[in-house]
DNA sequence: CAATTGACGAATC
DNA sequence: CGATTCGCCAATT
């Protein structure tokens, strides 16, 4: 199950973003949006997988307090730009069922 | 096994 | 806009 977000995670292209929806519907569980976060969040710190490329679906941030910030950092590296505390739409990721 | 818990989302106020 | 409420449902305790 949570392999399955794994994968899809990592499928998210460098210089793109995606929503917990977007990935809820992409491995079979459009409700799961939640879940797709409390899966996240359990991840190894060594984790490789791209986890800061996925933001809720007003494309901001959820965590609070550094991780906030470290995520930012993380998603400027890969082109991504902010506009204010938002992330540029022009990123969304197309979330396209390999 | 029952209750609680969310990196969410959409609708309402 | 921002703050709240309700819905969703696997995972964890």
């Amino acid at each position: 199950m949570q392999q399955r977000i794994w994968q899809t995670v990592a499928m998210i292209p460098t210089g793109k973003v995606a929503t917990y929806g977007q990935i809820a519907s992409l491995i079979g569980f459009p409700a799961h949006s939640r879940f797709v976060g409390t899966t996240l969040r359990q991840l190894p710190k060594n984790t490789k997988l791209p986890w800061f490329r996925v933001v809720n679906s007003s494309l901001r941030i959820s965590l609070r307090g550094g991780g906030e910030k470290l995520q930012r950092r993380l998603l400027e590296a890969d082109n991504i730009t902010f506009i204010g505390e938002r992330i540029a739409k022009a990123h969304q990721w197309e979330a396209t069922a390999s």
